[in-house]
DNA sequence: CCGACCCGTTCGCTGTTCAGAAACAGAATG
DNA sequence: CATTCTGTTTCTGAACAGCGAACGGGTCGG
């Protein structure tokens, strides 16, 4: 029932701190809708005016709330600890740079993204000129099946994690496309480990396919995995299934070598 | 008594949430030594046991405190909530942009910074080749007086908001060359409101200098400033007091018209 | 192989304190 | 000028955060 050998089962949650999660819904409140007043919160979170209040004060003792111009918002505070927590992944500068290389080489977006709770975080994005694809703003979470990356990782986990991952979240379907079969997805992630390549062809978005590489270090433990996406009018053909898995693929590469001596 | 005309002074401090105050010690624990065990933070925090673990699952719920190898640290959905308020300011994407080109095209180090509760917060950072200058990761707080970024802002405030800071923060000094008197400040930051740049000669740390510029909105308001880093023996001469200044000041026009077309 | 120790976790209890209702102040609206 | 929004403060009772102590599992050392 561990997960990763350590830790326990988070769906069975004890007794918890109510303050804190009336915090935190103050807190995704403000952040849906950046910048709001008192009542306006007090009304989307179900509390007094004077509980919402207490609680902003509390908050902007901690810089992660401000009053601006007569209205609450999010405060930088956050900013400050999401770098560090980012600055802590190993290897973060090299596998920043080579995420550049990637967009640069390849003229789409690519991002770096690890796996948390069984799910895929964007850690690092690059966006290229042509590509202004919204989608997977860094800290952004989706789905491990849903995405080439996600994918990629999982293709690296032993069949026992990517049950455990699939027994918390399932495999919700994002379009029409989206892998939901439990037998499909192990098939996938056999062909994923021979080939090195994992593809997502409109499983999370329509129009938008990319391309994931796991990333291993020197243990041969995932790290997390490289992905460039793009518009499915340029991700098709040749390009698509041969050329860029085999530029991601080579980048990996170097930047796994830079990691091993480091 | 009002900072930007409206808002409450920070300083006056009414009843906070325990818990919250709690939460935050544990989290700033935890950020310090990332990674730990609930009996090392307890001593830490000087908490029960119990207490810590309790907060610890209450903040595991919302993601921003995981379990990994017997061992809590700091979760990525921190990183979520820095990118969105990131992604809020105005112009972000043309900022980045811009900062980017800055960048490369002096070889240093530059960063973008915006003033939050009397301080200078880094929103964007590009390290070149060359400076692998630590200081002034994303999300760091200066005082403003002791970068040029910060006097640059300054520079562009009415001298009562720019006394609000002063009376705030003070004057604390880094260095030598931190300028801690009120009356020089407000002359530089006459100087730097003639000149249109800001110069920062070991005032935050020893054998960094630099230069910053204001970025004003159509409406003249300021947003933040521009600024490129880096060490003493590449920024001095003409270079450190014409040539960057130059660059810097034109990327930023550039950017300004960027900003008032969008 | 076994005991001592340290860790994370759980369990009740008690005093603290968080949440809500209502009143207050101030600005904007008509 | 009255009304009606704000945000803020006060006060009180019921909820609960925090602690101490006990539990269970793992590791270390003998």
């Amino acid at each position: 029932m561990d997960w990763k050998s350590g830790g326990t089962d988070p769906e069975s949650e004890g007794a918890t701190i109510k303050s804190i999660d009336t915090s935190f819904a103050v807190v995704t409140a403000l952040r849906d809708r950046n910048g709001a007043g008192v009542t306006e919160l007090a009304e989307a979170t179900d509390l007094s005016k004077s509980s919402v209040h207490k609680h902003l004060r509390s908050l902007m003792k901690h810089d992660v709330v401000v009053k601006e111009r007569e209205e609450y918002r999010l405060g930088l505070r956050y900013l400050e600890l999401g770098a560090h927590v980012r600055a802590q992944v190993p290897g973060a500068t090299e596998i920043k740079h080579k995420l550049r290389e990637l967009a640069t080489e390849t003229g789409e977006s690519a991002q770096f993204a690890v796996e948390e709770r069984g799910q895929a975080v964007v850690l690092f994005r690059e966006v290229s000129h042509g590509g202004v694809y919204s989608r997977g703003r860094e800290g952004r979470r989706f789905y491990m099946h849903q995405t080439a990356a996600g994918k990629a990782i999982l293709s690296q986990y032993p069949d026992q994690w990517v049950r455990e991952v699939l027994d918390r979240h399932g495999l919700p379907k994002a379009t029409d496309h989206t892998v939901d079969d439990e037998e499909a997805l192990f098939a996938e992630l056999d062909e994923i480990r021979e080939a090195g390549v994992a593809f997502n062809s409109e499983e999370s978005t329509a129009g938008l396919r990319s391309v994931g590489v796991p990333v291993t270090d020197a243990d041969g433990d995932v790290l997390g995995a490289f992905a460039v996406a793009g518009p499915i009018h340029r991700f098709e053909g040749a390009r698509f299934e041969t050329e860029l898995p085999n530029v991601v693929r080579s980048v990996v590469n170097e930047l796994e070598l830079n990691l091993a001596y480091s």
